[in-house]
DNA sequence: TATTGTTATACTCTATAACTATA
DNA sequence: TATAGTTATAGAGTATAACAATA
């Protein structure tokens, strides 16, 4: 289990880490510039937008996003303050709050999506061919899908070799 | 210029974004665990390692790293008082910093690494096949190189549409 | 003039722990 | 007891602008 990766999985994984590093960077850039939002609020706000309701909870909201509650909290207070979600009590359950963005807030994301959209395909898929696409998206979803399934792996959680 | 992603262009960057975002958070939580760093810092500190010399030019050790001088500068201030790195003048040019890993570097990279190779086989490389590998390390190097080539794209130089 | 790097500063993001309230 | 969410707080990361020194 020690074994060292070899050389063509380490270069994979630097080439990934970087690739996604730069891109990152980039569309961190454009949801700025374009709408003046960081990232997180961007994918945040479009994962509401996404939603037939076009509300979450909390818990929903941060699945795959934010890594901490309180984070998640933070960034749905600054977002309500903009105007871009409202929060409230949820029906089913009086414990959750569900997030519902506004029209403010699609107005948004639909500021921001075409040039959003322009970065991702100038970076992104300008370099792959038409067999790529598939290939790409297939292995990263069945990678994501793996990894959603794994345990949190918290460093408290974590065994030491078996 | 403004056409929206194609659905399966759109899922493979969520499924490539929240992937690496899922990797991220797993191995920064195991550079931090195994070796009380960053993953930009442990990043740093792999570089020099993996150079013939042991040191670069503060400007070689940025690239792809980190997207601003101060926060290099931040970070090597941090691993040289943690004694991880030793910053002195460049004998070719009076304006560089070299900065070369120490030996209480090197053990620290090595200490982090066979966790850092587990977790990332284990997060990453599982659900791959022996066909996937190959054909990843493609794409994300073309991608990689593609960016690399890109102009800095920055929001002030960014020209809207042509 | 352009480049290399540092400093000072300010801001954002994130995480931990303690807490409230509901299931 | 466990879960949903908030609060307060503290720490780390990052970026901007002004600066000094060398090419």
């Amino acid at each position: 289990m020690a074994d060292p990766l070899e050389p063509e999985q380490l270069a994979t994984y630097f080439a990934l880490m970087e690739s996604v590093s730069l891109l990152h960077h980039a569309v961190e850039q454009q949801v700025r510039a374009a709408g003046g939002l960081s990232y997180v609020q961007f994918q945040l706000l479009a994962r509401l937008a996404d939603t037939p309701e076009r509300r979450l909870t909390m818990t929903e909201l941060a699945d795959g996003v934010v890594y901490s509650r309180s984070g998640l909290t933070h960034q749905a207070g600054l977002l309500e303050k903009a105007g871009l979600v409202t929060r409230g009590p949820s029906p089913d359950d009086q414990r959750a709050t569900l997030v519902t963005i506004t029209e403010d807030g699609l107005a948004r994301v639909a500021a921001i999506l075409p040039g959003h959209v322009e970065v991702v395909r100038d970076l992104l898929f300008a370099p792959l061919s038409d067999k790529d696409l598939p290939a790409l998206g297939d292995i990263m979803t069945r990678v994501r899908d793996h990894m959603r399934a794994q345990p949190p792996r918290s460093v408290t959680t974590r065994r030491r070799r078996g």
